[in-house]
RNA sequence: GGAGAGGUGGCAGAGUGGUCGAAUGCGCUCGACUUGAAAUCGAGUGUACGCAAGUACCGAGGGUUCGAAUCCCUCCCUCUCCGCCA
């Protein structure tokens, strides 16, 4: 949620950043429109409820003192009564307004970090850094599909069967891979000091939207419709209401969190995009992390929240590239993100494995999560940060077409090899 | 799914129409006493908006009333028992 406080007071500034991802001009001004007509309505329903209030008081006092039937007391009921009358038609008009203003607000994006590049789209991201250009495979063989299909470790024409398009099943080695991977991951991310959590795979309305997926992105998503209940399409979501309408203690920052689970996108409006192999699934398993920190350290800590991706891939000696994303291809809860590109060599390109975000405030306001710190009064929003490490899916898709070998086989990168007692899948 | 109970401040728990943002206890903070601690005593201790006065918040929404934590309606959630079930 944008800061209602901020843009009041510095409209144009708060305007020209926002117009970095496009132009918002026409929501912001009725915005602000909206702002000043709540404002003032709520004026003046406080001083007729303060009269209210006090007749209410007077009209207690006369009749505890015996005067029931003083025609005084008559008075102040025919007083309170107009007031209510007032009030009957300013609350109806000053909760309409206040809908509509959030309804609105909820729609605005996050303001870009200074740091994030000026930029339209995704051409004009900007790398940052390459590894590992010394495990590039010498030559581009098989698409992973491929290579998974002829070892019997993936099928997707079965997944048809038993789901749709776009879905996968595992066998054998593929099943013992993923879930290798998922332990590998989580092992590496608790060892980094975040703190495992296993959470609800479905989860409610306004979960997604204190993350950010709603109001404007419900077609990404799959509902239960007779629930108020969705599949999870990040982890993000689950971890970023798990302190929601909370305020913590400042001590108790930084939390750091990780988590394994499925994820499950629509995928709307891609029809023609990825439709082979792993890279591009209605469900797919991702471990992911998450801050909730000190807005003082957000910068560090999405700097380390970077690391903490990074270093699956070079554990795994997959290489890759960072790049920046400028204002234009930044997601909707941002201000900086930082995407990790995975090396794919039959793509003969980098392809997104991570996504690592520092969202600011813009979570915790709509999530309602503050901190306190002692002597200080009031409440803060805290930062959060989410990053994946990794994708999973992908991640396989990568080792499988990196280690693949002249004869077919795939090796197994070394550091997976404990998790699967074997060296060759 | 059937039957019942209930949702009040960090927790426990009073309050069933009037000055109740809400008793009391616990917890927490500060202070006193103490060599130190415990115990004891004293003061304080929710959030949002507002310069302030003030307004709002007792699961959510609506209604009755001059006035609602308290009465009525709808919804949500939690708990207990039974049924079903991993």
């Amino acid at each position: 949620m944008i800061d209602l406080r901020q843009l009041r007071e510095n409209p144009d500034q708060f305007l020209a950043r926002l117009n970095l991802r496009g132009d918002y001009s026409a929501p912001i001004r009725e915005i602000l429109a909206l702002d000043q007509q709540q404002r003032q309505i709520e004026v003046e329903r406080s001083q007729l409820q303060a009269r209210s209030n006090e007749i209410g008081k007077q009209v207690g006092q006369k009749i505890k003192s015996a005067a029931k039937d003083d025609p005084e007391v008559q008075a102040l009921r025919d007083q309170g009564n107009q007031i209510k009358a007032q009030l009957g038609e300013l609350e109806p008009q000053e909760k309409a307004i206040k809908a509509q203003l959030e309804a609105l607000a909820l729609t605005i994006p996050n303001l870009p970090d200074p740091a994030t590049p000026v930029g339209k789209s995704e051409e004009e991201n900007v790398e940052i850094k390459r590894w590992g250009d010394e495990y590039l495979p010498a030559q581009a063989e098989l698409p992973h599909w491929e290579i998974g299909e002829r070892l019997g470790i993936l099928n997707f024409e079965r997944s048809v069967k038993i789901a749709q398009s776009r879905f996968v099943t595992l066998i054998g080695a593929g099943a013992a891979l993923e879930r290798a991977l998922i332990q590998f991951m989580l092992d590496r991310q608790t060892a980094a000091g975040y703190t495992e959590i296993s959470p609800p795979f479905l989860v409610n309305t306004a979960s997604l939207t204190a993350s950010g997926q709603l109001p404007k992105f419900a077609e990404e998503s799959f509902k239960c419709d007779k629930d108020d209940l969705w599949l999870l399409p990040t982890a993000e979501v689950a971890i970023n209401s798990l302190h929601r309408d909370e305020i913590l203690e400042a001590e108790s920052l930084p939390l750091h969190y990780c988590a394994y689970t499925p994820c499950f996108r629509r995928e709307a409006g891609s029809y023609g995009r990825d439709t082979r192999g792993l890279i591009r699934l209605h469900q797919f398993d991702k471990v992911e992390m998450f801050k909730f920190v000190h807005p003082d350290t957000s910068g560090p800590e999405h700097e380390s929240l970077l690391q903490n991706a990074e270093a699956i891939l070079q554990a795994l000696r997959l290489p890759y590239r960072v790049i920046t994303l400028c204002t234009g291809d930044l997601g909707f809860s941002a201000v900086k993100t930082y995407d990790l590109e995975v090396w794919m060599p039959s793509q003969g390109k980098y392809r997104e494995i991570s996504s690592c975000s520092n969202c600011g405030d813009f979570q915790s306001r709509r999530g309602n999560v503050r901190f306190k710190e002692a002597g200080k009064k009031g409440t803060q929003f805290l930062h959060t940060l989410n990053g994946s490490g990794l994708a999973v899916g992908r991640t396989m898709a990568a080792i499988l077409e990196n280690y693949q070998q002249p004869d077919g086989m795939v090796k197994l990168p070394k550091a997976l090899q404990p998790y699967l007692n074997r060296e060759m899948l």
